[in-house]
RNA sequence: GGGCGCGUAGCUCAGCGGGAGAGCACUCGCUUCACACGCGAGGGGUCGCUGGUUCGAUCCCAGCCGCGCCCACCA
């Protein structure tokens, strides 16, 4: 094969991405008995395509897995796909709208059908697209939340929790998307600061002169009082509470009560209270035993008994006709403009509904005991640390979690009522109420929250609740790679569900890891026209340069995206290529050690140094440090210092043989970064034994420890002879490096005199540091011989200047 | 409102108690027979501001200014 000077990966990635899949290379064996490295992919949504975040945590899983796989672990890489109930349902529906048709119009049944058309016709592609970044996973075992077995978990999962006493349905409130027409769960919400308008309404004070003013930024719902709140300590309002008053426009009669939930200091310190469309209203009111009305139904328009010239009108709507009312009444106090965070749902956008609905919930106290436990000893540690306080935090607050969707596109509950209303669950369908025997049975309508079924995804994915051997032999997996935004959502469900259902962690550690920001310093979204598609970067740059990139510009915080960063990695890929081509270019030699020179048995040294410290880094979960390191390897030891040094002698058989083995180590560890072109470039060496990414990773090199600064003095007399253009005394090894390593062409823009005042400045500031009795006295000592010692170093330099 | 994090070279970021670093960009010199997607040399920073601790502070502490994220029922 050719071997040109320009490495081009198009072509060559693909074709070893077929040959690693289809020499089943990415296979894991539950028989295969060797020690177990687990990731299960956080399974992408099924109607996505692979954005930024996917890329970025492909290549850390894949580096990770690859790692493991040639140190010789029995790794698994999950693959497969969530349902993604929302966005699915959404996706589709929005096409029939197209078509002028509704899933209404086609009903349950055919909607579902026409769910799973869509899917098999334009779901699933991430796969592909992950196979393209050259990501290992094993693709015959890919796992969908809603496939049979899948299905069956789930169903497991919630009677489990029914027979716990955990899960019970419940008049609350909930949070209403209008436009998704369901319920979403708190996590789901996203505060926006919105711009309102503060309404003041005099409510009038039955037997008695006088009125209580409250302010509110939904006059709409003041159709739906039925109390007055003040806080018990508020001495203005003391002589209220007990007292009735008459809720506008429908004229109710309402109590005035004291509850300690109610800030006097804002608006007047009188608060309407409206449990049917407000949270904390809501608990007021079920302490106080209040009604809870309903005026705005779940199409968002007003219901309800209410004053029939409200009926149907948008909120919005009944808002300005209240004002109106208001007004013509004399109870309109005043309006003010008032900016706060409003809660919208987080897919549609849509302003957040809050009301009062028969729901499903899970009580998740004692699920987050033992989850609080795990993370507290260390048996499950996020990286970085801080997200374990973050973690922590959130499940010790823990709140009950609503777990039904007004869906069609789902996991249906296993709920089902009898004509009297007895509840029976079942993981299949009953053939009669559990408690009266009645044969007429109706399921529950709706499904369960995506989510839910994401909590089961590190052992599901495994055949449980079958006793599988997967199960056995890969449970508990070891790591699970995510965004900071589903800490809560996904995390800290599956440390529960695994915990709950198969006693144990479902993986030791989490990485949380950076949000690729666009390079204006906002998030990349589709809106804004900022995002960067990882596959046009594969494409343009290769999938190694992506994946070097990527995790070079990661970090433990989010980053802006650095396309220098992905030039980079590009760069390295041709580096290597190039470095190889010049030991291939002079033909084959079988790899051997055999060192016969001081540079020969440095670079060796470097190698293993540098072996030792990326697997400190990639255990840390530091790709940037990990990749960078790689950098430095590659283009200043290997191919500036050793590549450069060794040259003139590259017809020895055994510098060749030497440098062939010194290449294999650098290909390998380059490897789980960058597989593609270490593959390519290992195919071209002599006598592989077999594939690079099953390759067994470099032991390490000890026996060449004691040769780290052995290229100290060719550097020293190289560094002065390039910026000085003096040529000082070295010899052995040393000058042989020199030599080979300077060209006579760096002559002549040396200048001397620069060089010696860098070096009197150095020995000036080292000088009065040393007399500084205090430091002498104060500092470690080790500090203060290392001070000394470059103290010599300069000396000896400026000496060599001639001096 | 509570919590977390960040402000270091033109850009993207490391460093986090003893000489201010990397990559890119910039300047200069090299058509060196692996690579000009290269090699060598170099310019560029009061390490956000103000105090404090220390022999010594970019690094620790306090306060301030600016930016970001997460959590939270303030109508």
């Amino acid at each position: 094969m050719e071997l040109e000077p320009l490495y081009k990966p198009h072509g060559v990635e693909e074709r070893w991405q077929q040959t690693w899949e289809s020499e089943g290379l990415y296979r894991a064996d539950a028989a295969d008995p060797r020690e177990t490295y687990v990731i299960a992919v956080p399974p992408p949504n099924v109607t996505g395509a692979l954005h930024m975040g996917h890329a970025l945590n492909g290549s850390i899983q894949d580096a990770l897995i690859r790692l493991h796989r040639m140190q010789g672990f029995n790794t698994l890489w999950q693959p497969g796909y969530d349902h993604a109930g929302i966005s699915t349902q959404a996706v589709v529906e929005r096409e029939l709208r197209e078509q002028g048709t509704s899933r209404f119009e086609l009903g349950r049944e055919k909607f579902v059908e026409r769910v799973w058309e869509w899917l098999h016709e334009y779901g699933g592609i991430i796969m592909g697209q992950f196979r393209r970044l050259g990501c290992s996973l094993d693709y015959e075992r890919e796992r969908f939340t809603m496939d049979d077995g899948y299905v069956r978990a789930v169903m497991r999962f919630f009677v489990h929790l029914y027979e716990r006493g955990w899960m019970y349905r419940d008049n609350r409130i909930i949070n209403w998307c209008s436009d998704c027409r369901t319920s979403i769960s708190d996590l789901e919400v996203e505060y926006i600061d919105v711009d309102d308008a503060l309404t003041y309404a005099r409510y009038p004070l039955l037997n008695g002169e006088g009125s209580v003013t409250i302010a509110t930024v939904r006059p709409a719902t003041i159709l739906a009082d039925v109390a007055i709140a003040v806080n018990p300590d508020d001495g203005r309002y003391t002589h209220l509470i007990g007292k009735e008053a008459l809720v506008p426009v429908v004229e109710r009669r309402v109590p005035i009560i004291a509850d300690e939930r109610v800030d006097p200091s804002f608006g007047t310190g009188a608060l309407k209270v409206t449990p049917g469309h407000d949270p904390t209203d809501f608990e007021i009111g079920r302490d106080h035993d209040l009604p809870e009305l309903t005026v705005i139904g779940f199409d968002g328009r007003m219901t309800g008994d209410i004053p029939p010239e409200y009926e149907g009108l948008t909120e919005d709507e009944a808002d300005e006709l209240v004002v109106h009312w208001l007004r013509d009444h004399d109870q309109l106090e005043k309006r003010e403009s008032y900016r706060h965070a409003v809660g919208h749902c987080e897919r549609s956008g849509t302003r957040i509904q809050p009301l009062v609905s028969l729901q499903w919930w899970c009580d998740m106290k004692e699920l987050a005991a033992p989850a609080i436990e795990a993370i507290e000893s260390g048996r499950v540690t996020f990286h970085p640390q801080v997200q374990n306080r973050v973690a922590l935090d959130w499940l010790k607050a823990i709140r009950p979690w609503n777990v039904s969707r007004q869906l069609w596109w789902g996991h249906q509950l296993p709920i089902w009522y009898c004509p009297d209303g007895h509840v029976t669950c079942s993981e299949t369908e009953p053939d009669a109420c559990a408690e009266c025997g009645s044969p007429e049975l109706t399921r529950d309508p709706d499904v369960l929250d995506t989510w839910f079924s994401s909590a089961l995804w590190p052992f599901a994915t495994l055949g449980w609740p079958d006793e599988t051997p997967d199960l056995r032999r890969f449970y508990p997996g070891d790591v699970n790679s995510t965004a900071r935004e589903i800490i809560f959502l996904w995390e800290a469900r599956m440390v529960m569900a695994g915990l709950e259902l198969i006693d144990d962690i479902p993986f030791h550690d989490v990485i949380i890891h950076s949000t690729i920001l666009a390079a204006d310093g906002r998030r990349m979204s589709k809106s804004l026209r900022n995002g960067i598609d990882p596959l046009d970067l594969i494409d343009e740059q290769g999938a190694d340069a992506t994946r070097y990139g990527l995790l070079r510009m990661s970090s433990t915080q989010d980053v802006r995206f650095s396309a220098q960063s992905i030039e980079e990695g590009r760069r390295l890929a041709n580096k290597l290529w190039n470095a190889s081509r010049l030991l291939l270019l002079g033909g084959e030699t079988e790899p051997a050690l055999r060192p016969s020179s001081l540079e020969e048995r440095w670079i060796l040294a470097r190698i293993d140094a540098t072996r030792a410290e990326l697997e400190r880094d990639l255990d840390a979960f530091d790709f940037a440090h990990a990749a960078e390191r790689l950098y430095h390897l590659t283009f200043d030891d290997f191919c500036d210092w050793y590549l450069e040094s060794i040259k003139p002698r590259l017809t020895e058989p055994d510098v060749r043989a030497t440098a062939f083995a010194a290449l294999e180590r650098l290909l390998k560890l380059l490897h789980p970064i960058m597989p593609h072109v270490t593959e390519e470039i290992w195919s071209h060496l002599p006598s592989r034994e077999s594939r690079l990414i099953v390759a067994p990773w470099p032991r390490s090199a000890a026996e060449f420890a004691g040769d780290l600064n052995a290229l100290e003095d060719a550097q020293t007399a190289a560094r002065i002879y390039r910026r000085s253009g003096v040529r000082i005394n070295v010899s052995g090894d040393a000058k042989r490096i020199f030599e080979a390593v300077v060209r006579p062409a760096e002559n002549g823009q040396g200048d001397v005199g620069a060089e010696q005042a860098r070096l009197s400045k150095e020995i000036q500031r080292s000088e009065k540091m040393l007399a500084n009795e205090k430091f002498v006295a104060n500092a470690a000592p080790d500090v203060v011989e290392g001070e000394r010692q470059k103290l010599a170093q300069y000396k000896a330099e400026l000496d060599a200047l001639g001096n």
